[in-house]
DNA sequence: CTGAAAGCGCTTACAG
DNA sequence: CTGAAAGCGCTTACAG
């Protein structure tokens, strides 16, 4: 059933179904009762796609993540898919595994469907972009890179301010007397590595010479948590806080720590980044860093309708956390 | 640029370059070459609107679930996605918060975009299909609900046996003792109607009579977990057990008999349901119910695909949770 | 092996 | 206020 059995039915023109199935003035009253009432007999559906043929838009946009089942990448996709939503568009998911090849998949199917734009989520994507292999794809199309810089003539970044956010958990720790604190790094992308040269720096502006050795490469779960606390404690390191760069390797921390019989926050204290439901299992509640996925997510939202609808002109902007205190400090 | 365009800079027919880019036999070699050459030249995209437009497929699924921040839901749909894109399939996400309203909105603009099928995850929506505004609009389209039961002529059910689920925790600890026991339930979904008839069963059929006094409403969150024990502590009733339909109200039962002095296991016993990184989080780490999202999701993905393909010829199952033993019995 | 033509289901000037 | 016609970018028989 098409367009042209409404109109042949209600012995019209497709134009005037057309015209009553978008509300465009000039259509007789009664003409339009009519087509609409045949209209709504079939419970009629146009079709999206034809109608994306000639306007040349799905009201589509692609969002790239790492992986979903990461609370906070769920959370920013959660937020960014509502606010599309209430603007008219559809979202579509793709979990590329931080990977290069499975990006540049999804790429080519979401440039073939003609979406309007990309949001890339997650600092990992700041990498894979300077690779050409995938900028070329992207250069045409309007993109924005939540939580990254990215440098494209078609593209805007919302950017985290790591680096402020972990010196806000080593001031924060510093101002209740900790100095002998080491830092719990995961994973390799440029906010990671930001994280842990907030750390560092925060360190060194307070007299801690070569901070560089309070940084633990672990893995990024609560066994590398628990791991980096039970080596430290087995080796006879001094230490009197652990700063970690997400709050799921936080409550492993925190885990080795009581197991050891150690009291937290009285013997160690532990700080997390993140802000998620993890710092609030955790017991006792973690004191963490806001990073605002939300926040981020309208942002990128903003300034990617801004860039497909070429309405205001928004610029990239920068997002500062914030310390929420827990019971771990 | 088009197809046309294409042709007409390697001086052949539009068939002929549709022949090379769908790598269709009877194309000469060498003219094969000299399009193909141009095509990379060009970087050529074709649209898939408009083979869309022709094929009646874009090869797309809606997923409508409540809200892909809940930690089950993120890896129940992260399965699908990632299965459903490895067959060729884009995923369209939609959080419709469990609500009538906002279900609706999505499927509209869902099936104007002629999607191949719709995946609904969340018991809720076995509610919401019953409705006739719901039920009427999906009835044309494929459709699997990953756990509920649908009776619709083009849809299939994986259903997750969440009564079975809930008495395995109460078995385990009746096999350890325990005969004071509570559950906490929240929400009122199909799901947890299920699961707490699961706990007056299995209690009851062990002699002890009308259990349901010992099922309590509470939040499905910590703070639910939390205030449900602090006011069976305050109201001195007799408990050495407490069964939770959900892992976070679970941490936040652990919490309050931690605080209130009670040793887990020891004094009271905690199990969860979900087998979710919150389980393992918690300290002691909960004992839970295992409720296999990515085997609903696998299940889901091969039952839709088999609707959409109409290939072999599959049919609704049933999937048994299992228990996963932490340290909270 | 190749091309001309029809058709997919709409929207949008244009003419009346 | 309404309709005939062109066009969106492809695929697919059909003819040669």
């Amino acid at each position: 059933m098409n367009i042209y059995d409404i109109a042949k039915e209600a012995g019209v023109s497709i134009s005037t179904v057309s015209r009553v199935m978008n509300n465009k003035g000039n259509v007789n009253a009664a003409t339009r009762k009519k087509v609409e009432a045949i209209l709504d007999k079939h419970d009629y559906t146009p079709s999206a796609i034809a109608r994306g043929m000639v306007s040349k838009t799905m009201k589509t946009v692609a969002v790239l993540t790492v992986d979903i089942r990461v609370p906070h990448y769920a959370r920013t996709v959660y937020t960014i898919e509502r606010e599309f939503s209430h603007r008219g568009y559809e979202v579509a998911i793709c979990n590329t595994g931080g990977e290069l090849e499975e990006t540049a998949k999804y790429l080519k199917t979401m440039l073939e469907k003609k979406v309007d734009g990309i949001v890339l989520v997650g600092s990992i994507f700041n990498t894979l972009c300077k690779k050409d292999e995938i900028g070329n794809m992207i250069k045409n199309t309007p993109v924005v890179l939540a939580n990254g810089k990215l440098e494209l003539p078609n593209s805007y970044s919302v950017l985290v301010d790591d680096r402020y956010g972990v010196s806000l958990a080593v001031e924060h720790l510093l101002k209740r007397g900790h100095l002998d604190m080491y830092y719990l790094k995961d994973m390799d992308t440029v906010s990671a590595r930001l994280k842990s040269e907030g750390f560092i720096k925060a360190l060194e502006s307070h007299g801690v010479s070569d901070a560089k050795q309070y940084v633990i490469d672990t893995d990024r779960s609560i066994g590398g948590g628990i791991e980096a606390v039970e080596k430290l404690i087995a080796e006879n390191k001094k230490f009197t806080a652990i700063v970690c760069g997400e709050d799921i390797t936080a409550t492993g921390a925190v885990k080795a720590a009581l197991r050891a019989g150690l009291r937290v926050p009285e013997d160690v204290a532990v700080t997390g980044y993140n802000n998620s439901e993890y710092a609030r299992i955790c017991e006792p509640r973690l004191t963490t860093i806001d990073n605002k996925p939300e926040m981020v997510a309208m942002m990128s939202v903003q300034l990617l309708t801004s860039l497909i609808e070429q309405t205001d002109v928004y610029s990239s902007c920068v997002i500062q956390p914030e310390l929420v205190e827990g019971k771990t400090t």
